[in-house]
DNA sequence: CAATTAATTTAGACAAGTCTAAATTAATTA
DNA sequence: TAATTAATTTAGACTTGTCTAAATTAATTG
C-alpha cells in the first residue's frame, strides 16, 4: 500500500494542515528533522500517487484519500495509545514512541476489534479525539487556560504539546485530562495564573496555559 | 538496533537451525521468498554484527547474542498471536501475517506488559511454546500423531504446517490444541488413521497425521 | 522596482536491500 | 581422480529514501 515513509509524511501533513491552508517543504522538514531537499522528492511522490496537491513553490494539501489515509493512521496511534494506557497501565507521557512504531501496523480488521475491545474510546490519553471507522470525528470546542478570565471555569480536555516533559509536569500538578478548574486569578505581570484544581490550588505560567485545553462548562 | 530485514533473516535461520546445524543460503532464500545472491550479502552484514557465524560455501549458524535476539522476536510473535486470538477473537489460521508486523515493535517493556496483561501464557493459538523475558522455554515433548500406534492416546498439542489451509481444516474437524485423541484403526493401504476425538470418530490422511503433533497421555 | 534574502528545487551522490548474470567453489559421479 | 553438476558468491545494476551543494524562484525591502 504505503511505505513506512510515505505514512509518516502524510500524516506530518495532515497535522500541519490544521494551522494552515497549503503546507510548506520546510514546514514539513523541521517536523521529520529531515532536509527540504528530501521533502520535495517525497512530495513528488506522494503527488504521483495522488494523495497531495503540490505546485512548486507552493507547498501542499491533501487530497480527500490523502486525507482518509492519513486519518486512518491518527486512528490507529490514537487507538494503541489508549490501550497502551487503559490495558497496559502506560502512563500518559510514555506511549508515544510505541504508538508510533504501532500506528504502522497495516490491518483495518485488527484495529477496530482493538476499537471494539476497549469499547470504542472517544479520546487517547490526551484528550485526541479518536476517528471512528470511517474516518469521522468530532472536534470539541476547547481553548487554552491562558484565553479564560477570571472566575471562567471548565475541564481539562487536551494538550497542544505532547512533550513528555510537559505532561510529566502536568501529572505532577495533577492537571489531567477531565479534572474541572477554575480560574482564581491571574498575575498581570508574567500572565501567569492561580487555578482552583478541585481542592487544591495551584499557580501555572503563561506558556502551561497557553499549552492546556480546556471545554467549556 | 537491528533492521526489519535483519530480524526477518535472524528469525529464518532460528527456525531452520533447529532441523540442521548450519543453515545453508539457498534454504533462507527459499523461506524468504528471495534470491541466494541477497542472502549471501546480508548474511556478510549479520556476520559483521556477530549475530551469526559464516563461512563462505559452509552456511551459517547464530551466535549466542543473535539467538537470543531470534527468540525475542519468536516472543513477541506467539505474544501477538495469543493477544488477537484470546482478547480480540481471531480465529488461530488468521493472525499469522498480522503477528509477522507486529513482531517488529521494538519496547521491551511493552512486550512485558502485553504478557502479564495475558497472565503469562505458555504456548501460542498453534501450541508453540512462548518464551518468557528472558528467552527461556520448555519444549514439551510431542510426536506426529503419525507415529502413534492403534490405540495410542495423547493430546493434541502442536501443528508443523502453520498455513491457514492445514488450520482451517483441523478446526473444521474439531482437531483443535487441548482435544484429547485416541487412534482407533490405521488403514495399512495409505496410513490414513482413524481417531476417537471426544465422542465423534474421525478419518485423516497420512499427510494430516504427520503435521499433527501430540504430546503422550 | 531593482536588489537582496529566504525558501525551494535540482543535480548528483550515498546506503540499504534487492536483483540478474557471470564466475567460483564444493559435491557428485563416471 | 577428472568431469560434470549444483550451490554459492561476486560484479554490477536498480529502487527507495536520504543527503549536500548549487541553482532557481518567490518574497521582502531599500
Amino acid at each position: 500500500m504505503n511505505t513506512l515513509a510515505e505514512e509518516n509524511y502524510l500524516k506530518s501533513i495532515y497535522h500541519l494542515s490544521l494551522n494552515t491552508i497549503n503546507v510548506s517543504t520546510n514546514q514539513i522538514a523541521a517536523r521529520l528533522n529531515t532536509k527540504a531537499a528530501s521533502v520535495t522528492d517525497m512530495l513528488k511522490k506522494l503527488a504521483d500517487k495522488e494523495l497531495i496537491n503540490y505546485t512548486r513553490y507552493q507547498g501542499v494539501n491533501l487530497t480527500p484519500t490523502g486525507e482518509k489515509v492519513a486519518i486512518h493512521i491518527i486512528r490507529k496511534h490514537r487507538l494503541w495509545e489508549y490501550f497502551l494506557v487503559e490495558k497496559l497501565h502506560f502512563k500518559w507521557d510514555e506511549v508515544h514512541e510505541m504508538a508510533e512504531e504501532m500506528e504502522h501496523i497495516s490491518s483495518k480488521e485488527l484495529i477496530d476489534r482493538l476499537d471494539k475491545f476497549m469499547d470504542y474510546p472517544q479520546h487517547d490519553p490526551h484528550g485526541d479525539p479518536i476517528p471512528d471507522s470511517d474516518g469521522h470525528f468530532k472536534t470539541q470546542d476547547m481553548k487554552p487556560v491562558s484565553e479564560i478570565a477570571v472566575n471562567g471555569a471548565g475541564v481539562i480536555s487536551g494538550v497542544r504539546d505532547h512533550s513528555a516533559a510537559f505532561l510529566q509536569y502536568l501529572e505532577k500538578q495533577q492537571l489531567t485530562i477531565g479534572k474541572k478548574i477554575r480560574i482564581t486569578e491571574i498575575i498581570e505581570y508574567d500572565h501567569s495564573m492561580i487555578l482552583q484544581v478541585e481542592n487544591k490550588r495551584t499557580q501555572i505560567s503563561r506558556e502551561v496555559a497557553d499549552n492546556l485545553l480546556i471545554a467549556h462548562d
